[in-house]
DNA sequence: TTGAAAGCGTTACCAC
DNA sequence: GTGGTAACGCTTTCAA
């Protein structure tokens, strides 16, 4: 391992001063071009790299940002978060300093401690389902920037999925295929503490709505989420008199269930009952057959939003809605009129 | 925000010299037991916290650990492995630098070149599925261990689970519920890159052979890893003259499809078929219904074991094999005899 | 066993 | 525009 080159072997090399070499690397434009250009040939000739260390001490920041993930280990989506964060801090030359809380307040207020400890330059707070959060004031000696979760007061800059447009678009999808039979089964009660399935139901019906097609009360099922609950809500529709010909499931571990059912009763997917799901979760959604057409919520885009939005110089403490696109599988039939 | 407490602070309020409190920090014997007490009083009572730059810049050493995980995105086991690496990492007051390589060797050359940049005191190097990996010489110039894999040459000290182990201890759990008739699916050609597959047949044989049961041809079966092939060996499985009391899937993604084909003749889990799978794969094996029984990966522990080797004293190369514990949940029957 | 002082590699201020 | 120099907070000699 070659030794490390220093500022002052730059400066040596260059025949200049040191605070020159240290305006030149933070493009101070006090420098004239002639210098600059002579200072810069060496630093990439030796293929000098600045320590963090003393630039860290000097400026009294740590070029790390803090990430604190709720449940990160119970759900397969916090993969895309990283990531989208980790590539985002990356290219801008920041370290992540990754913290679990499980879910626990008091984790999560002795992660943040230890983070301010660590002079962070910001904090990421990411939760795993979209959700309204009260964070302790401590968060306010700091940059703060919410993923998938919002603040009550408002008070940080957040990011959620469009959950509205999510289910507009799976609706309208539906609808393009000649369907006008569309059940919705929702992941959970309208009133539950997560808002994602009210800006669903919004969205169906919003696109209900545009295509002139009355929304059918029996056709609207409100399930847990979970395979099981998918399964008997599709059941219950499947014994209507006049059962739907598509099934928007609100969540694709719902789908799982709703693919059993439909089979259950001897009829398949996509030949006589068309889905699509919500989420995009990994493994559901390419295990099952066929494969299934989903929403995706955007956790790498959300990941990169939260880095990049802490990094502005002055963040916006407002609410941003990313956009989830539609991922097309095999579970939707077009319907011929 | 508080101002920071500086080791001076420290000094003049415990009235001794900064050295002193230097070696107090750093738990130097050569400190009176009493000036040591005395030290440490002031320390936790304005609750002082060491400045990492500082400390980096004067030992130069960077307190960060370079993770570089091949396809993260694409796993999500990925979530376990990283959580007990950042835990372990937590624990000794060091930073995990995360990059995903995206098993692209261009890239994960990058990511090395950058941390070595960042002076990163070892490196953790993690795939996602047990297998050979060869690195670039470039890994020897820095302490690197391997996760779910090791190099030909057994360079570096490098864990990865105890598929023998797990296959041995799944196949022994039928046996102990009194099944007899234990058909085995494999996830893939038995001379495939993969070794994983190996150790579980060999895992297999073994528990087979000393419980005096005869390793009955007809039902090995070779699948491909995913649900679609779990259906179809299961299917072939279900028509054999005598099929099995027990299916040992050596994959979770399988055992979906496994759940699909004993369904599809009418049957049902775990009643007329018991199943236990391979991975602990999150969501396939909690939305199953039942919920399926398997061999856990132990993907947290290895995170653990690549953080506590790393920054020992002088890690060993050699290969660690980690047990795969049996995760009881519902896909077992016990037969009456 | 302890205190004083010399750096570690930067940045930022102050002269020129 | 540019060069010198004093910090930043810590560890580690070296003397005492």
């Amino acid at each position: 391992m070659a030794k490390r080159y220093t500022i002052q072997d730059i400066a040596r090399k260059a025949e200049v001063g040191v605070g020159t070499v240290s305006r030149v690397l933070n493009d101070d434009p006090n420098v004239k071009t002639k210098t600059r250009s002579k200072v810069q040939a060496v630093i990439d000739k030796i293929g000098y790299q600045p320590s963090y260390a003393a630039r860290s001490l000097r400026t009294q920041k740590s070029n790390t940002i803090g990430f604190i993930a709720d449940a990160v280990a119970t759900t397969p989506f916090a993969v895309n978060l990283i990531k989208g964060a980790q590539d985002a801090a990356w290219e801008q030359g920041k370290l992540l300093l990754i913290v679990d809380a499980d879910n626990d307040p008091a984790r999560r207020e002795r992660a943040l401690e230890s983070m301010l400890e660590r002079e962070v330059e910001g904090i990421v707070y990411a939760a795993m389902y979209h959700q309204e959060v009260t964070l302790s004031d401590a968060f306010r000696s700091v940059p703060t920037v919410l993923v998938d979760c919002y603040s009550q007061d408002e008070m940080y800059p957040s990011c959620v999925p469009d959950e509205f447009q999510g289910a507009y678009d799976a609706t309208k999808e539906l609808i393009r295929n000649n369907h006008e039979r569309i059940a919705l089964i929702l992941g959970a009660e309208l009133e539950s503490i997560y808002p994602a399935m009210r800006g669903r139901y919004q969205g169906y019906c919003e696109a209900l709505k545009e295509a002139g097609i009355d929304l059918a009360p029996e056709f609207v099922r409100v399930g847990e989420g979970n395979a099981h609950s998918g399964f008997s809500e599709t059941s219950a529709l499947m014994n209507l008199p006049e059962p739907p010909t598509a099934i928007f499931c609100c969540t694709d571990r719902m789908a799982l269930g709703t693919y059993d059912a439909v089979k259950a009763v001897g009829l398949s997917v996509p030949d006589d009952i068309s889905v699509i799901g919500f989420d995009n979760q990994p493994v559901i959604v390419e295990q099952l057959h066929p494969p299934l057409s989903t929403m995706a919520l955007p956790h790498e885009e959300m990941g990169h939003w939260s880095i990049n939005t802490l990094l502005k110089p002055t963040p916006i403490p407002e609410r941003q809605v990313l956009p989830c696109p539609y991922i097309k599988r095999a579970s939707v039939k077009r319907l011929e009129v």
